[in-house]
DNA sequence: ATCTACTGATAAGGATTCCTTATGTCACTA
DNA sequence: TAGTGACATAAGGAATCCTTATCAGTAGAT
């Protein structure tokens, strides 16, 4: 014999027949007719294979439940309750006012622009539970394609684009030269390549960028590689040397330094959102996608050096 | 913004998809066909406003969850469990295998008719708890009113039959005089009241039953009145007198008194099942009655001296 | 490559279920 | 004895659910 199957709707109905005590007031409740209560009440009845509420009867105009239904009362407000906050659980999740985001960056980005965008966006999402990880644009792919992070902003190596991952543009990051303030190029406006063979040039984690590009020869020319950036930046506040980097890796604020865009070959790295391909983001990495775009559309964020 | 509102089948085609990974097998599990689980998901997915299940893709052909599926499947589960735990309790409460039983009876009934019937009953019920009351019928009637029992068996004083209560007589219970086996009476077939003037007669609690009848004149001339059965029961075995008793309440297997009918007046008292008018049994009280109707009309129990 | 076998998606129709309007019944009231 | 209030019932239409038939993409096997 299989068990009977409820309704939400049902199990409502009958508790609010059972509390207001009458079939009108608890169609009124429903928004239904007062027939339609009738039915459903009597369905359930079916149901249950006995009868909920005591027949219309003597001087007492109030309809009453019988002793089954006391029973039943509490047990169906209680799934009620139950389906309730499931439902409206799943709702916040949905709208991305719960759950957990996991994030990974490329470091540029993630001090540059997430600060600002992230703050912007949890602003009236306060359930949020953010885990962020910063690291170099493999290592971030990396952490998509072994789904330990939802959702991620890098560049798209070359030889990348055939993996299981989607890319989507969302920032443009010009390579430039950052030298001292009382440096030569420091007035310049723009530099080419080979201007830069006669200078200490020193390596860096984002000199990668020159590969594949006629400036290549600069990299076997340098005899420095200082892959921590805070180093870096004091070796070049020294006058050890000159380097190059992306706009976005350009501390923001810097008055002894100098960032000049180098045009030939200008070098620009694409930076976007990055999530496995065919996987449906969470709500919240989805909202979280959706947002940057329109924010970096409006604020049509280039990184280049702006006057 | 109003919540959506699950329906508890499709939350376990939800859960059979997800756990069967895919929705042929989940199709065969609900008995339904392959088009009716995916419109099925695909109704759950627009009330969540998210989907659930990634979108058939590249090598595994298997359909998993999204994020928000994961996230989504326990809480269907513990949903569909608190709606399957309520309706299977629900589904024994209406089978009366559960719940609870409150009972009052006559004593004459309780002693003779009740333990064999309520043994029987309870056999394939073990779940029922029962309170069991004995007392006269005013006390037995008395809770009933005051809904103290479900259920109540007595029988029915007059004056008492337009009170808010049903009576369905089930046992007729005669009248009779019980003496000692060495008393003149003891192997008479019937008596006429007269031939108890001359001796010396014990009242009893059921000794009521002779007012409003011809017989009568016996209360008054009458100067004994024990109401403890077992005393009087003692007194009876010492030869002390004689007294009058429903058949129902004549001690059974008693080797050293008779019971001799009275045949004019010939006294029966209607022993029946009393329940509230207009009041709905609980599952397991309305069982019971069922049940005795049905064991004592097979049984053609009338309460006379059987030969 | 092409065929086959598997997946789930989609379309159109019929069967059910649900809800509404209209009316009925019963008990209490005036 | 008509009136009122509260629930039951009947019949038709609307919405939902489920089915059959068909489509479309992918994987594996000729």
């Amino acid at each position: 014999m299989s068990l009977p199957e409820f309704k939400i709707a049902q199990l409502r109905h009958f508790v609010w027949v059972a509390e207001l005590k009458g079939f009108h007031s608890a169609a009124e409740k429903a928004c239904r007719t007062q027939p339609a209560i009738s039915l459903s009440i009597r369905d359930l009845e079916n149901k249950l294979g006995t009868v909920l509420f005591e027949k219309r009867n003597s001087k007492t105009s109030n309809t009453e439940l019988t002793p089954f239904g006391r029973y039943f009362l509490p047990k169906a407000k209680e799934l009620i309750a139950h389906h309730d906050n499931v439902a409206q659980d799943m709702a916040l999740m949905s709208e991305h006012k719960t759950g957990h985001l996991r994030l990974a960056s490329v470091p540029s980005i993630a001090c540059r622009m997430l600060p600002e965008l992230l703050s912007k966006f949890i602003a009236d999402v306060p359930e949020l539970h953010i885990s962020f990880y910063d690291d170099n644009s493999e290592a971030v792919l990396r952490k998509v394609e072994k789904q330990q992070v939802d959702i991620g902003i890098a560049s798209l190596p070359h030889g990348h684009e055939h993996a299981d991952i989607t890319f989507i543009p969302v920032w443009e990051d010009q390579l430039g030269v950052v030298c001292r303030e009382d440096h030569p190029f420091a007035e310049a406006t723009e530099l080419h390549w080979k201007e830069l063979r006669k200078q200490r040039l020193i390596r860096n984690g984002t000199s990668r960028l020159l590969e594949d590009t006629e400036a290549e020869p600069l990299l076997s020319d340098s005899q420095f590689l200082i892959s921590n950036m805070l180093s870096l930046i004091a070796m070049l506040e020294e006058g050890l040397g000159i380097t190059t980097l992306p706009w976005f890796a350009f501390p923001k604020n810097n008055s002894k330094l100098r960032f000049i865009p180098l045009t030939s070959p200008k070098i620009v790295r694409h930076i976007g959102i990055v999530q496995l391909k065919n996987k449906a983001l969470s709500p919240a990495a989805e909202a979280l996608a959706k947002f940057i775009l329109t924010e970096t559309a409006k604020n049509k964020a280039i990184g280049v050096k702006p006057e």
